[in-house]
DNA sequence: GGCGATTCTATCGTAGGCGATTTGATAGGG
DNA sequence: CCCTATCAAATCGCCTACGATAGAATCGCC
């Protein structure tokens, strides 16, 4: 109260502004992705095993800066719906590795367009898209190295 | 499979990109307020109401853009903690107006500080955050106005 | 080769998060 | 004046999301 803080709004308007978005995002998802019965943290989930197969639950939850104690029942819920598989690794039984079903490889083509429509619905350019996403990349390593994540 | 596709990577790394720093956000704000024994929506509540004080439920849901079947429970704990109070409108008795307390009030100050350590914490520059801000918030009205939010 | 430390996943309790539905209050038309 | 439209908030069922903890497997050191 001694002195005019600007920082307040500046930050709050920061982290809200990834918070909101994130919500607006999750809801634009919803309408593309309810028809395949799918919700936005499995499908992410389903996109990083089309560019690679057959991971590691732990390998999936840092590339979603997730916990695996989030991950394992989502994985648990693609399994029962047919789209992965969960098996012990033979080299070493505390590992599990996930991996794409035939059902879950035809999603992919199932999906084909949602991202053009994703990026079209924004109404920003992908010179904007790239901009923000380097941003917000160097933003989640700056706090992970400051923070410690 | 027939065409080579770049969107999809494109857009996977802008939602992913959304996803995955609200995540470590969120993990590096508890730092700040689990002494305070708050949450980040509990937070972020409270200063939507530090800046203006007496709102409706549906006021406060759509600038958390928000559903109020999540607003509800949330506000309810902030009530049990002693920070708000919620009241019926007397004018129009569907409404409830969330008010802060003494108690809610005080946290502004123990509140501080958590600004300015998560804008270090980032290792942005002011300029970059702003721009990254307005980013979002053009992709969030996009979205809204196109997809229907 | 055995035993403590470490690693990986799973489980549990609590708190968001949403869509669909319900409950209660206001508003409007006949 | 009532009967229906509508509207605001709350409720319900399901799915994330996390920290703390448990439990099984592996590693390392002797």
């Amino acid at each position: 109260m001694d002195q005019p803080r600007i920082p307040t709004r500046a930050d709050d308007l920061f982290c809200h502004a990834v918070y909101a978005a994130w919500h607006v995002i999750n809801r634009a998802y919803k309408r593309h992705l309810a028809p395949l019965g799918l919700t936005y943290p499995q499908y992410i989930t389903l996109t990083l095993l089309w560019e690679r197969d057959a991971r590691r639950v732990s390998a999936l939850a840092s590339a979603l800066e997730m916990e695996t104690s989030t991950l394992t029942p989502l994985l648990k819920r693609l399994e029962k719906l047919g789209h992965v598989s969960r098996n012990r690794a033979t080299e070493d039984e505390r590992q599990v590795i996930v991996t794409l079903t035939d059902s879950g490889r035809a999603l992919r083509t199932e999906a084909n367009d949602i991202t053009a429509c994703m990026i079209a619905d924004t109404g920003l350019s992908m010179a904007d898209l790239t901009a923000m996403m380097t941003a917000l990349t160097r933003l989640r390593a700056g706090l992970q190295q400051r923070v410690g994540g």
